[in-house]
DNA sequence: ACAGTAATGAGATTCGTTATCAATAATACA
DNA sequence: TGTATTATTGATAACGAATCTCATTACTGT
């Protein structure tokens, strides 16, 4: 059976305290800054769960880091991430979906799947490369 | 300068004769099994150039592996991917485009990039899955 | 309380990728 | 064509994210 423990409910916590989707690593690293004296394995265990479960979104980073960030449960959803501060906006695309599916099918494809993430400047981000232009 | 030398002809020839994406270590296993004496490095290298060049698209695998393709070089596209065997078709999709394009900029994001997808079984590989079925 | 066993964590290990750097070879030019 | 310049190569070391090992810990149901 599956048991509760300080760790996991402290690998939620910090994530759900989280704008963005961060590495495990620095996950880590955050829970220990405040002193914590989880160890780097469970966090690497306690995101691959809640990831499973639902409770969070994962994408690979450019450089091929797994990236978490606590998600809005149930609903299928893709993500707007600020390349700067990795401010992130939930999206949906029903369309972006449907096509999905077309296209798969169209090609003869089966058990289709989808990785749809945008990426950019926030707003924020973007005043402060670019200020007063 | 830019030189040219035939480890790069070799994995620019390697990478167009695969129909599928490959990894750079497999690109280099199936080169010195055909008797090139080419490095390891070398190939990392070209993959990485022909990559910049715009000659190959790359992705990251789910296991957060690199993997490239030969790519028809100039026009934007995106992939539907086979899970199993790997064929690769290249799609357009302007309106996933357009769609991008806007999420981005009615959430107030700049210079928009995107990453999309579409894995599944290719029709082959779903007949072998479910013979007779 | 106690037994059963899932979960933990320090450290070792794996594996993809990049850095090092001496040797090599492509290119420009005399 | 010969030579100097220097980009490129490649064996190897180094790096880093992620996973594995396994003895220890501590939930949970009874
Ligand atoms: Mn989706
Ligand atoms: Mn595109
Ligand atoms: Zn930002
Ligand atoms: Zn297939």
């Amino acid at each position: 059976m599956k048991r509760n423990t300080w760790q996991r409910e402290a690998v939620r916590t910090a994530l759900g305290s989280n704008e963005g989707f961060v590495s495990a690593q620095s996950l880590h690293s955050t829970l220990r800054d405040t002193g914590s004296p989880i160890g780097l394995a469970t966090v690497y265990r306690a995101l691959a769960d809640l990831a499973v479960e639902g409770e969070a979104d994962s994408l690979q980073s450019l450089e091929g880091e797994s990236l978490y960030r606590a998600c809005t449960p149930g609903q299928h959803h893709h993500h707007l991430i600020c390349r700067n501060c990795g401010l992130t906006v939930e999206i949906e695309a029903d369309a972006v979906e449907l096509w999905a599916q077309s296209v798969a099918s169209e090609h003869g494809f089966t058990q289709p799947n989808h990785v749809v993430d945008v990426f950019g400047l926030c707003a924020e981000c973007t005043a402060q490369v670019r200020p007063g232009r």
